[in-house]
DNA sequence: CGCTGACCCTGACGGC
DNA sequence: TGCCGTCAGGGTCAGC
């Protein structure tokens, strides 16, 4: 679920009415790790402190409180529930924070990619040293991508999913943006024209604001446990078709493995 | 340097 | 019905 879009959306659910939600009252650990261990300051750390504001950089979270800055990473599949008033503790809920006004968040993670960290105000932070600029800002510019892929001899799918390249390009929308930017996705990343270059770019910014813009529904479909398909059998143009008419030119669309994970495309639309 | 495969973990799904 | 293999939208790392 956490594609970029969606942190995005899941930040904004979290955000409403962020400043009648009172201080941090309690935090509660039902377990010491997630891909890796909380860290040991963070219950003394959080009760007592209040969320300012929430934003996000690549694919984590970023809750800024007085004090620290709490980072949240969802991996593949976690998600923040909120709550009011006691609450039955579900499964695969790993975290919980119960503010003043009541009302608390829950984060649940059932394969556990997801990681915390905490991080006091004014330190560096490690995880974001080496992220690449965020797709829909305009630092990443089809000159920028054009100049990094010279050299480059990786694929191309695997080019824009690297974060050092660019972040937020998830799996689903490397394949979609490929396809509608017509370059082929085992393509050397040194052999992309000028040409392909910006419309790869504006494709890439494309499939991910419409994205964000059907992401709400996304969410909420989410919710009602169905909508899930409904989301993606709308939007997606290759990602999950393999065999299925490309819409284009109706040839069957192709799966391949690209470092491990699927890619999906048109051998006859993309090139 | 770049690529593959293993790994972290659980659940869903399809085939038999 | 149930068991088993495969795969999943993220990311890192050793090893070739």
């Amino acid at each position: 679920m956490p594609e970029l879009p969606e942190v995005e959306t899941v930040k904004l659910g979290l955000s409403k009415n962020l400043e009648t939600l009172g201080r941090i009252e309690q935090v509660k650990l039902f377990r010491k790790d997630l891909r890796f261990e909380f860290p040991k300051k963070m219950k003394n750390a959080l009760e007592g402190q209040k969320i300012l504001s929430i934003s996000r950089r690549a694919k984590y979270l970023v809750f800024e409180t007085q004090d620290y800055v709490w980072l949240c990473h969802l991996g593949m599949t976690g998600a923040w529930r909120q709550e009011t008033g006691d609450h039955q503790k579900q499964p695969h809920d790993h975290f919980r924070v119960s503010f003043e006004s009541g009302r608390s968040w829950v984060y649940r993670d059932p394969r556990r990619f997801g990681y915390m960290d905490l991080i006091k105000k004014g330190s560096s932070i490690v995880w974001f040293e080496h992220l690449g600029p965020e797709p829909l800002e305009s630092s990443f510019s089809s000159e920028y991508l054009f100049q990094k892929s010279r050299n480059k001899k990786a694929p191309i799918k695997n080019f824009i999913m690297d974060q050092k390249v660019v972040v937020g390009v998830g799996n689903i929308y490397a394949s979609e943006a490929l396809y509608m930017a017509r370059v082929k996705p085992s393509k050397a990343s040194h052999r992309l024209t000028r040409k392909q270059a910006e419309l790869l770019v504006s494709s890439i910014k494309m499939v991910l604001k419409k994205a964000l813009k059907s992401g709400g529904s996304s969410i909420r479909d989410y919710k009602n446990a169905d909508a899930e398909m409904g989301y993606f059998q709308q939007s997606l143009k290759v990602y999950d078709r393999a065999g299925k008419p490309c819409f284009s030119c109706k040839k069957p669309i192709k799966k391949i493995t690209q470092a491990g994970r699927s890619t999906f495309y048109c051998s006859n639309c993309q090139v």
